[in-house]
DNA sequence: TTTACCAAAGTAAACGTTTACATTAGTAGG
DNA sequence: CCTACTAATGTAAACGTTTACTTTGGTAAA
């Protein structure tokens, strides 16, 4: 009967041959003799061996691992990356060791010393904020290889895979100008725990100004637990002041929002549109569809992995990547039915927007 | 300046003391004076040194890890157990390793391979079929211990954290035929990628057949791409032969439901009630808000962890728990508005059922 | 028969820790 | 001054691999 962790020495022994020799029959390194080898499998077989990765990866000096460490698990975004990471991990012979700090700060940390513990060879995370990240300092110190995902960085920072946060915001706001919408609105989580959706929200604003649409009121939330009702009742207790259209840092958010609209008898979208960002598969199976814009988080995750790896193998240094990002359309979303007075007497677009 | 890698005989050098010395500091293992530790605290800095975790591992014949083998990230549901068991892992100094086969059973088998050959001390998994688990025969030849969540479990079977599906699925049924639907259906995932979705099923089923009800059609969906409209709407056809309610076996299902009958210009729930699986955040979150059966996701992780690490320490070894679930009302079910005249006739609850 | 070569296998030294055991030196009791 | 004890530290052998180097035979060429 097999048993308990057989080391390459049990078989060694029972095979009658050296360690060298199992070692080389394991790995397909050097030749051996199909007798021998025979002798060899049988071993195995009957001991149940199974070649133990911790003694191999500290005589080799690598552990075939990448760290990924993402805000959170609960985020079908980051779920969606890590599959791209995983994929591409896999088929190069690469392991995955991936934690989510859940939006602490200090669990960031704490999370990267970890894996550098573990010698991870590697490492893909998105950090709340890449231009002040202690996370990021460590890792530099210990001069171990990483890209970035998601994170919105400025020219020369940290190798970083994304999507271009701010025009996308931009665009957004185009679209829903396009579509009618003069008062517009913003619902993020907070700031300070997300990069982009800094960048979303400063390309949003942009791009109102741009047309000469009054600033979006922003209104920031607590990602984790929204309370939206509380959130929006004040802002839609008038409605002639009230946006029109609200953009919202993500997806999840955005759910919320549409689901909040609609328990305060707002129609979505005859009386409030409402964009997403990031593109979660469960958008599509809503009512109303959800729109958003899409981040091929899949495709981020691969290049992602690709880049590091080619990194490791020296092949060259991972550069800053911006990948195309798309507005999808939804039924969340649509032009606006009954334009005040004002807006009757101002077409759309105005040519220019003074101050 | 810091760099590659030092190792604990670096320091050991720089500070002018042995290995075993630097050892004892950093583990808090035996004393050493406090002259001599500084000395050694100003080399580590000197040098970045990092114990490294994979010789620890080796020569003390333990990783400090568990493994983690969950069918999918993409499932709200299982983030959140993992939660569950981060949270209860790391409160005892453990490290997660996880990874999900995304429902390919050949994968199952691999991703446990490869977690044996990593040493994970112990493992926690939601596998296909716990009665018929090529996975699980692994790990009882490796004697690698391991508990179970999620599976539905026959008495005797492994080590398992979950909920009564059976009784659950009949709970709906019940609760669904008293607001007086008597035409129900059954939206489910592919019955061999999940044991418990066979579960819930045969619980609902029999519920019905209980109360005396006619037995709910099964409509089997691919869980990974549901075409939900082109399933339903034959269904859906002849109104007078369609569910007035439908049972989906997880949440995101339920969702894809609901906004595939929304789209069908079908009302949820004045012409349908939908209930679903799980009890994920977004289910709160949507409009109509989700009703369906709220497992403990977060408590079975840590159960079930703290089962395992018991077992690992020698306090016990594991049993099969079972968990209370917990209904929750949801806008998306409700009482059927326009009985058809045969119900008019027939009272909801007939007090025998004959064949 | 010698020589040279090659395939097949063995030997032993790492890799970075931990830890049982040994050593040293300082202190207190006699 | 010796003895015994203790605190502080050192020595060296593991842990399970891989791999450079060596050894052993067998075979073909000369």
């Amino acid at each position: 009967m097999a048993n308990m962790t057989a080391t390459i020495r049990d078989v060694a022994e029972r095979a009658g041959v050296s360690v060298a020799t199992v070692s080389r029959l394991v790995n397909n390194t050097g030749r051996v003799r199909e007798e021998t080898a025979a002798h060899i499998r049988a071993a195995i077989d009957e001991l149940g061996f199974r070649p133990n990765a911790v003694g191999r990866s500290l005589k080799k000096n690598r552990t075939r691992s990448l760290g990924v460490v993402i805000p959170s698990m609960s985020n079908p975004v980051f779920s969606e990356a890590v599959a791209g990471i995983k994929a591409e991990a896999r088929a190069r012979g690469y392991w995955l060791m991936f934690t989510s700090p859940d939006y602490a700060a200090d669990e960031e940390v704490e999370m990267v010393n970890l894996l550098l513990d573990y010698r991870v060879e590697g490492m893909i995370l998105t950090v709340a904020n890449p231009h002040h990240s202690p996370a990021l300092d460590i890792l530099q110190r210990a001069g171990v290889p990483y890209v970035l995902i998601y994170n919105q960085v400025s020219d020369d920072g940290h190798p970083t895979v994304t999507v271009d946060n701010i025009a996308a915001g931009r665009e957004v706001a185009h679209k829903l100008i396009d579509m009618g919408h003069q008062r517009l609105g913003i619902v993020s989580g907070r700031f300070d725990a997300s990069d982009r959706a800094h960048a979303r929200r400063d390309g949003f604003i942009d791009g109102a100004s741009e047309r000469g649409v009054e600033t979006p009121i922003v209104l920031e939330v607590d990602f984790l637990a929204p309370k939206m009702k509380e959130t929006l009742n004040p802002v839609y207790a008038d409605p002639a002041t009230a946006p029109t259209a609200l953009f919202c840092s993500n997806d999840l958010l955005a759910i919320s929002v549409v689901g909040a609209l609609g328990r305060m008898n707002l129609n979505v979208p005859k009386d409030v549109s409402v964009v997403g960002f990031d593109g979660i598969a469960v958008g599509t199976h809503l009512h109303p569809t959800l729109a958003t814009v899409v981040q091929p988080s899949h495709e981020m995750g691969r290049v992602a992995t690709r880049q590091l790896l080619d990194r490791l193998t020296g092949e060259n240094r991972p550069k800053m990547e911006i990948l195309p990002h798309t507005f999808r359309m939804g039924e969340s979303a649509g032009p606006v039915l009954q334009p005040s007075p004002a807006d009757l007497r101002n077409p759309n677009r105005k040519t220019t927007g003074g101050s």
